[in-house]
DNA sequence: AAGTCGATGGACT
DNA sequence: GTCCATCGACTTG
């Protein structure tokens, strides 16, 4: 069959999926609910919790992530005013990578979500390191375990993603991205919604989510320790 | 423990 | 010229 786990996606600069390896899949790569519409992503974001994202020798599980819609429907995705060349990716085919630059120093994951057309992206906001720690604490110094992907940017140092990842397939291994579903799965009960950071618009829509209590989140933490230690 | 603020560069109007 | 989906060093208590 001709069926690509990234349908309709072609890389310019890149190798076609024709020149691709064969890889014995052992199962489906693609997941449906990546291609919900676009006006679904903060259904999409929660399913991605617990889900694990392998790169450059480090594999994490994703504790914290936050929905974005597309043009015309939320003010703070970058897509709201429609494509541009930076956020071209963005309205490609699900299951890509979107990485950018930000505050001139870090850079921030996403992956694509929506039906071709649609710029719905998911906001990978931190992770627990699962396997590859030592690559990990190479990339991220000397910081505690929880530390090591908390937060956008330190995730994507964690994983080693940079501009080279933009545009890449996160579900066949043809990029430096591997998603896979969870070793342990996340109920519904396990999650917490609320405001995105930094976003004023749109604050009362719930689109960050995270596992509830998870040490590596970076959640605000409205109580904190009554006395110290 | 929690708040403030500077660094630093590209996209977009 | 202005805006940023940030981080971490520094300050204060």
């Amino acid at each position: 069959m001709t069926t690509s786990a990234c349908p309709g996606y072609r890389r310019e600069h890149g190798p076609r999926f024709a020149d691709l390896p064969q890889v014995p899949l052992s199962g489906a790569v693609d997941y449906p609910w990546l291609h919900a519409p676009a006006a679904e992503v903060a259904e999409t974001a929660r399913t991605l919790l617990g889900w694990e994202l392998a790169a450059g020798g480090v594999r994490i599980r994703l504790t914290e992530v936050e929905a974005y819609a597309g043009t015309g429907e939320d003010p703070a995705s970058h897509a709201h005013r429609g494509p541009t060349p930076r956020t071209r990716v963005m309205f490609g085919p699900a299951g890509h990578a979107y990485t950018y630059f930000v505050f001139g120093m870090h850079w921030c994951l996403n992956i694509v979500c929506g039906r071709d057309g649609e710029a719905a992206a998911v906001l990978l906001r931190a992770g627990e390191v699962v396997d590859g720690l030592p690559a990990a604490r190479t990339r991220r110094g000397d910081v505690a375990d929880r530390d090591l992907a908390r937060g956008p940017a330190r995730l994507a140092v964690a994983l080693d993603v940079t501009a080279s990842a933009n545009g890449t397939c996160v579900l066949d291994g043809s990029g430096p991205l591997l998603l896979s579903p969870p070793t342990r799965p996340v109920a519904r009960a396990e999650v917490t919604a609320g405001p995105r950071v930094g976003v004023a618009a749109a604050h009362d829509v719930p689109w960050r989510f995270w596992i509830t209590g998870d040490p590596t989140v970076s959640a605000y933490r409205r109580h904190v320790p009554r006395r110290r230690g």
